[in-house]
DNA sequence: CGATGGGATGTGAGCGTTAACACTATGCCC
DNA sequence: GGGCATAGTGTTAACGCTCACATCCCATCG
């Protein structure tokens, strides 16, 4: 049962916001009629030329546009989807768009949407729940969106994308191998070994890992390319210590690895939570990288310039959005859902937190 | 000029997106004619239903629901848009939605909208330039939106806002209280008279400014804010460093700073700069805040963990969603525009990086 | 007991566009 | 000169919905 058809009531904004209860009537823009009877031609030959097709002599294509510019034409984008049953419109779903990572898959998506000639309406989420994953996507059919681009790296999330019915293209962006959706993202496993290793071979006993939080495709990706690096190296793997992604909880487990002299590498799940470490471990006077080394992931902008400037693994979110609307394009061009997944590569972005064990 | 504020989009796309040539035919879906005669009532009804219209007895609304839901009914969107003239979607103009700021608004704005039941769509741009400005506000158009919000803070950009029609409701997001457009922005002269007062009462004889790049209003008035505390303490006014938000233009300009003793106080106008100024003071050797304080301007998640927690201007961006919308709603409603101007107080977060001048 | 009223439902038109097809003129061939 | 392609244009019918209005039924009242 999927319940309501219509949309939640506000659940109560500080400041109330009311959708308007008696709309100004809105003033009636030039419709594609009016530009014919001022072009001297007939609607359909407007329309061929709004389209671009061939036939229409220069003359009269030249007339029809002077006239749309006159009457500051714009064409009815409902009347034409209603006609085309295309909306030209693809929907994103997101997870806090304030964190580096979405955020930049949002702007990458969104781009490459505008290049293909897509409108892009978005529907982000407060938690990653199942229900509301359900909710988003609900609202986005409403708007008959062509297909959704859903970045909810959380398996909870992920398992409500087998919600969206066949006609609508998918792409989960993060979501992890196990989804059975087309989905892109970066490889996390090798991102996570390529740090691993990178401090193993500075001469690193072994390696201590803050993760992300249980339930993350891409903490677990993560964890496990630090796992596979240490078996390569033959180093013992030290338990795990949970964060969230945030720097505080970065600092909270690193102030628990600060006291612990044996410790001299950690690996952190993201750049936040590097960031809380090199704080917790800066309290204690361990130094960075001299005693203790630091590498991140996702290369947020501020990396550089942290104390000491973050060694960490970039993503390329660009290309991941790219990469996410082809597929969507060609699911829409095909009508299929291929189960796909596309990983990228991330690199290594070696700069000063990291150092070569001392003996 | 002192460079790019942005982080650098990939010049050419690897991975060509091109829009699906042959659309695959869209399968039909369940109209409000199969779900009226599944029903055993007419078309009209079934609306009436849809759009809870009193006039529909419990037992008839009863079925009607049934059939929706046996049919996965989904109202048409572009046919009701079509006929009702109005889109119930909302455009969101929005500069580089990587940085904290404009993310935080985005994300607040479309809550908010979404709330109102309005749909967002989303036009971000690469650039500030009223070119990039004017050619997303008539992507929005095509669109049919019913209101626009624009975020974008600098005043090349401000400008092109004129260049949307009256008929469309139009909030501007910080963009200063130049322009004339409704707009919704943090109050920055208090923000940063706040942030300067808060140095000056600790005792620094002057705070120094490392300010955003010209032509952003939001950088103008904190500099305003700045100026005016520094009048009202009788303190001289030292010469602004100029730079360009990013954390590596807030380095850059610290270190101008780092080599001059007299310097016990510094106001960055927003957090990334400040954290710049951070890792530039510490790498000089001047303690902060035993020897210099450090105020920045935004309250970034990761400001209590940075070595030293940051002392800053916290702004509620979510309010600044809500109120954006709040506006935009009003508008609609009324069908004119006001030439209202709403400014949030900001909250000085008083942390670690600010303290006491030494003797 | 017919008139009145209002609650519940149905009918028809039209929103602005595209698709399908029909039509006209022109040019070219045999 | 008839046939036929082809370029250029027009006509008509949807698309799926809401609005305005018409209709029906039953209760109530003078």
């Amino acid at each position: 049962m999927s319940g309501d058809v219509r949309r939640q009531p506000a659940e109560k904004p500080s400041t109330p916001v009311v959708a308007p209860t008696s709309p100004a009537v809105p003033e009636r823009m030039a419709t594609m009629m009016d530009v014919a009877k001022l072009a001297g031609v007939s609607h359909q030959t407007v329309s061929r030329v709004l389209n671009d097709q061939a036939k229409v002599s220069p003359q009269t294509r030249t007339r029809v546009l002077d006239a749309m510019r006159q009457l500051d034409y714009q064409p009815n984008s409902a009347a034409r989807a209603l006609v085309t049953r295309r909306s030209k419109t693809l929907g994103l779903v997101t997870f806090d768009t304030t964190l580096f990572g979405p955020a930049s898959m949002v702007y990458g998506i969104e781009q490459a949407a505008r290049d293909a000639g897509y409108f892009v309406s978005i529907a982000s989420i407060r938690t990653l729940s199942r229900r509301a994953v359900l909710d988003a996507i609900g609202q986005l059919r409403l708007q008959s969106v062509e297909g959704i681009v859903a970045i909810v790296p959380k398996d909870s999330a992920v398992v409500a994308l087998s919600a969206v019915p066949p006609g609508i293209a998918l792409v989960g962006v993060g979501v992890g191998g196990g989804a059975d959706v087309p989905m892109v993202g970066v490889d996390n496993v090798v991102g996570a070994a390529l740090a691993t290793r990178h401090l193993l071979s500075l001469g690193h006993k072994t390696v201590h890992h803050i993760s992300g939080p249980p339930g993350w495709p891409e903490a677990r990706e993560r964890a496990t390319g630090w796992r596979e690096a240490l078996t390569a190296y033959a180093a013992p793997a030290p338990p795990v210590l949970v964060g969230d992604w945030s720097a505080r909880s970065g600092y909270l487990a690193a102030q628990r690895l600060a006291g612990d002299p044996t410790v001299t590498a950690v690996f952190c799940a993201n750049d936040q939570m590097a960031l809380g470490a090199l704080r917790a471990l800066h309290e204690v006077g361990r130094r960075v990288p001299a005693d203790v080394s630091v590498v991140g992931f996702d290369d947020v902008p501020e990396g550089p310039y942290l104390i000491p400037p973050l060694t960490t693994v970039q993503q390329d979110f660009a290309e991941v959005g790219r990469r996410s609307l082809a597929l969507l394009m060609e699911q829409i061009a095909t009508g299929a859902r291929p189960h796909r997944q596309i990983h990228l590569t991330p690199q290594l972005k070696v700069r000063d937190s990291s150092a070569r064990a001392v003996a």
